[in-house]
DNA sequence: CGGCTTCTTGAAAAGTATCAAATATAGTGG
DNA sequence: CCACTATATTTGATACTTTTCAAGAAGCCG
């Protein structure tokens, strides 16, 4: 199918400021940040699969937020019969409503209880469910408010459990991808 | 004006799963949690004067949050005619949304910081923005993800720096009340 | 192969949580 | 209005987690 724009790791998808279309994440996940006076983002949502993103374009005419891959993705601009749209917007801005209270939860605990909390949030990927690509640590220590070194120790100690394991790709890349190989809710501690 | 619905400090609006109609906060403020399955209610969001809340009965016939007054505060049903019905409950929603922006940042920085830009927040009284009403201790800790100690120790501070006045009402009461007599941004120390 | 960015790890410092106890306030009933 | 009880707030001392700072390793790209 065309029309469906893909995006790498980092790369921007619009700014704030701007204008165009709002468009549904079809697969990976992406980043939001609000813009403060001094240009300086900070995060303010996520969005997976299923989610709309730059919705306040279609009343205010203009992005409110700035948004970038959080990990490859793909997005589609997203249109509805003109019959259908009422319901429709309501439904996905309640939708992106409830993931900014994802948001504010990734916040809460302990710095490992973070991170598996993103960790489930993020892996919804219906084709492998055992399998995640975990954003930069950049990314994911600004989204749970710890800092890259706690998050690395993290990701360290799930690897040295055996609860996270590498999966090696045709290069040994960087972006952290992993099988997942325990529920990941349970208990793990940090060193 | 009557229909103005009037609620004390911790008294509870609605319930999470109830039926009923959307509000308008018009003065005070709201907290709004998420409920789990376990009962256990989480910070999601706050309202405040401007603010909507509620919003998704009018699509799922439910509440999805919990709702209790943070401070004294005041909402009324939420009527539109209905030719404007589309463009302000969207409106609105998008309201809803930058406040949780606002609830997400609440938990960055160090606990003076956190407290400092809740203040901000919470202070938007037009009639009178030398004064705040400051939430509950357990109320402003869960919404900073902080301790109700940490946040004691931190208003004592301001305090002693005269940043904060305590007024005195008709009674001694508990429900922190304050003149502001500082721009609240300046750097202040815990200690 | 450089030069760059991202990630990893260690040791020490800082900030916040925890635990415990005292004080203050609100609410209730005499 | 006062006494009494439950709830909220304050404060101190200590423990713990996370940050900070620093250096090195690993991966990326031309």
């Amino acid at each position: 199918m065309k029309d469906i724009l893909s995006f790498r790791v980092g790369d921007p998808i619009y700014f704030s400021g701007q204008s165009g279309p709002a468009f549904k994440v079809l697969s990976g996940s992406v980043r939001l940040d609000r813009v403060f006076q001094d240009g300086q983002p900070s995060f303010a949502n996520l969005a997976i699969a299923g989610d709309l993103i730059g919705a306040e374009v279609l009343l205010n005419q203009f992005y409110g937020f700035e948004a970038h891959a959080l990990t490859d993705c793909e997005i589609i601009e997203w249109k509805v019969p003109k019959y259908l749209w009422v319901e429709s917007f309501a439904k996905e801005l309640i939708k992106v409503s409830q993931r900014k209270t994802d948001a504010v939860s990734l916040r809460c605990g302990t710095a490992m209880e973070r991170l598996l909390k993103l960790i489930e949030l993020i892996r919804q990927d219906p084709s492998d469910d055992t399998r995640v690509i975990l954003p930069r640590l950049k990314d994911t220590a600004e989204i749970t408010n710890l800092t890259i070194e706690t998050v690395s120790r993290c990701i360290s100690a799930l690897r040295k459990q055996g609860a996270l394991i590498p999966v090696k790709g045709q290069t040994g890349n960087l972006r952290s991808q992993f099988n997942i190989c325990m529920p990941l809710s349970e208990q793990v501690a940090i060193q």
